[in-house]
DNA sequence: GTATGCGCCGAACGCTCG
DNA sequence: CGAGCGTTCGGCGCATAC
């Protein structure tokens, strides 16, 4: 699949994106002068503004804000600090965390539709049409996250160096630059890295190992404790892991909530029967 | 040349609502 | 209980850093 489309102008690395307050925002005309002034008619894309509404359910929103992650020695720990503030023993050392930086237009949808038109496809019946960059989706839910890519209010920011996403796994992923969190080892010279496709690539490269996987194929879940590193590919080995030595963690709650859903809906006896569920001293299952 | 970061996707998961 | 929708996860591929 042709993913150019996928590309933006990079800008700087971590930490040095380029934000700017909206009065500040500058924005060109499309020196082409090819601008969609009539684009096609969505099935009912959304509008972009309607998007930057924090969700009250995500991981990182008000229900459960991440713990700051408190990575193992020698990994430093940056301070608990509210927007603004500094750490008075070492502000030397930490910056101050950043607000939630935010860039916006106020007519973002309009701006974007001075985007280079693409290759139209005749959408079928059930396809669902970005008004945007014409692209289509099979799901009305695939076309409303796409219309996030558009919009220029990140909803997920980063409390170390403030920058945004629009997706929750983007900012956790990301967040591993910052506590050094790097899950994926490579048994054959225990260099580890953030992403599996870093050490696939790596294996690949360097040891020439090439992986039995087709393209898409979903590989072995990895459970990866955000906090200090743990990873294991067993659930219920994570869960105690986490019940022992993270007990206030997010990931905790969710567990309990699921599987007392579970309790609700299957009974206490087939919970049991469950190979992943062991009992907690609390009497939860873990 | 390799490692890293990340934008965006498809798909799975989980919740809500009729 | 199924449909619909939002959330989460993991993969791909690119740009950039090293």
């Amino acid at each position: 699949m042709p993913r150019a489309f996928l590309v933006k102008k990079k800008q700087a690395a971590c930490g040095g994106w380029r934000w700017r307050d909206p009065e500040q925002l500058e924005w060109r005309e499309d020196p082409s002068g090819v601008s969609d002034s009539t684009p096609e008619k969505t099935l009912s894309a959304p509008d972009v503004s309607e998007l930057d509404a924090p969700s009250q359910t995500s991981d990182f929103g008000s229900e459960e804000a991440p713990e700051l992650a408190i990575p193992p020695v020698p990994i430093p720990t940056p301070p608990v600090l509210g927007f603004g503030e500094q750490d008075p023993e070492t502000s030397q050392d930490w910056p101050a965390l950043q607000p939630p930086r935010q860039l916006y237009h106020p007519n973002a949808l309009a701006l974007a539709s001075r985007a280079k038109p693409r290759p139209r496809v005749a959408p079928s019946s059930g396809d669902f049409l970005c008004s945007v960059c014409h692209k289509l989706f099979p799901l009305q839910r695939m076309l409303t996250r796409h219309m996030k890519c558009h919009s220029l209010v990140k909803r997920h920011p980063c409390r170390y160096c403030g920058k945004g996403f629009n997706d929750t796994f983007d900012l956790k992923r990301h967040m591993r630059t910052h506590t050094g969190i790097r899950p994926y080892r490579c048994e054959l010279c225990e260099k580890a890295f953030t992403q599996r496709c870093s050490l696939e690539s790596h294996k690949r490269k360097i040891h020439g190992v090439h992986q039995q996987y087709a393209y898409r194929q979903r590989r072995s879940k990895i459970f990866v404790c955000e906090d200090c590193g743990f990873t294991s590919n067993r659930p219920d080995e994570y869960f105690v892991h986490i019940r022992q030595c993270h007990p206030g963690s997010p990931a905790l709650r969710r567990y309990y909530r699921r599987q007392a859903h579970e309790n609700a809906n299957f009974g206490v006896a087939e919970c049991k029967l469950n190979p992943y569920l062991v009992y907690s001293n609390s009497g939860y299952f873990i």
